[in-house]
DNA sequence: GTGAATGCAAAACCTTTGCAACTGG
DNA sequence: CCAGTTGCAAAGGTTTTGCATTCAC
């Protein structure tokens, strides 16, 4: 079964599959590409490479590091996946290729898409002094999550 | 002369010199805290701790990279310095300490601050799915700066 | 068949740590 | 004086690289 893409890289690919993104770069799908894209793919929840690696072994167990890494710089390369990376801890990766920003919460560890609200623009907010040429942005929040704001409340009625 | 904090980590010291700052915090202002946050004050170019600890070299020839790595971690304890993080790069170091975001020239590598426009907020450009309670966020955008596009277009114009 | 991709090991890179020697208040 | 700080060297964790082998097309 071909991997469909869920988002969109460009307009034109949003019915895609991995496979035709893949070869359409004159790129060969492995075993290996394949299974990193689907660990990614599945739970979403914004894993390392060394967690992919872990993930990806249940199913093509004699992969290597070395080769997940080259995977991810592939499929991030392809525009498949999006490199997310958060003060000095390890890149992680993401599925999500909408227009978002990440939350990071600090008791629990985990990463969070903030969609975008309409009509809001993050080139708004801040004063560029002369002409600059945006191409890319990355917006990251750190806090508490609601799950772990609500385990704080609840412990502290106690 | 001591050093005076420009931009304010918190309301009440901004009159406060770092001296004052770090003794305030049952710590010690020695030659090699002083010669780092002075590089950084310095050429306020965000600075990497190898390029901090190149220039600091000049004026202590025996301070040591981990002596370096020491005192920034000192000093952005105490709030007089900020981390600044981008993709995979090594930590650079920021002495501004207002609320901005930071742009990254693809072409030259230069970091330049940009400020917060008055009245926005980039919690608004957002939406968060829940009860978040936010403590930091780090804004970055890259692409090619002021000069680097005016080279660009001076050479695409023969 | 052939160039691209893998797997392994080793290296590169940034950063942290352990500890004896030193020093600022 | 003496806890806090330095300097050195060694280790830690993430990511990259070189190269022989394997594989997708």
């Amino acid at each position: 079964m071909p991997c469909l893409l869920h988002g969109m890289a460009t307009p034109s690919n949003h019915t895609q599959t991995a496979d035709e993104t893949i070869h359409g770069r004159g790129l060969r799908m492995t075993d290996q590409r394949r299974a990193v894209y689907d660990v990614i793919m599945g739970e979403r929840d914004h894993p390392t490479a060394v967690e992919v690696f872990t993930r990806v072994r249940g199913k093509v167990p004699t992969i290597s590091l070395a080769t997940v890494y080259n995977c991810l710089d592939t499929l991030t390369g392809c525009g498949l996946v999006k490199t997310v990376a958060h003060e000095r801890e390890p890149a992680r990766y993401c599925p999500n290729l909408e227009e978002h920003a990440h939350f990071f919460c600090e008791s629990c560890g985990a990463v969070t898409d903030l969609p975008l609200r309409s009509r809001k623009k993050p080139e708004d907010v801040w004063y560029f002094p002369g002409e600059f040429s945006v191409s890319h942005h990355e917006v990251s929040f750190s806090g508490t999550c609601p799950k772990c704001s609500a385990k704080a409340a609840k412990s502290n009625k106690r």
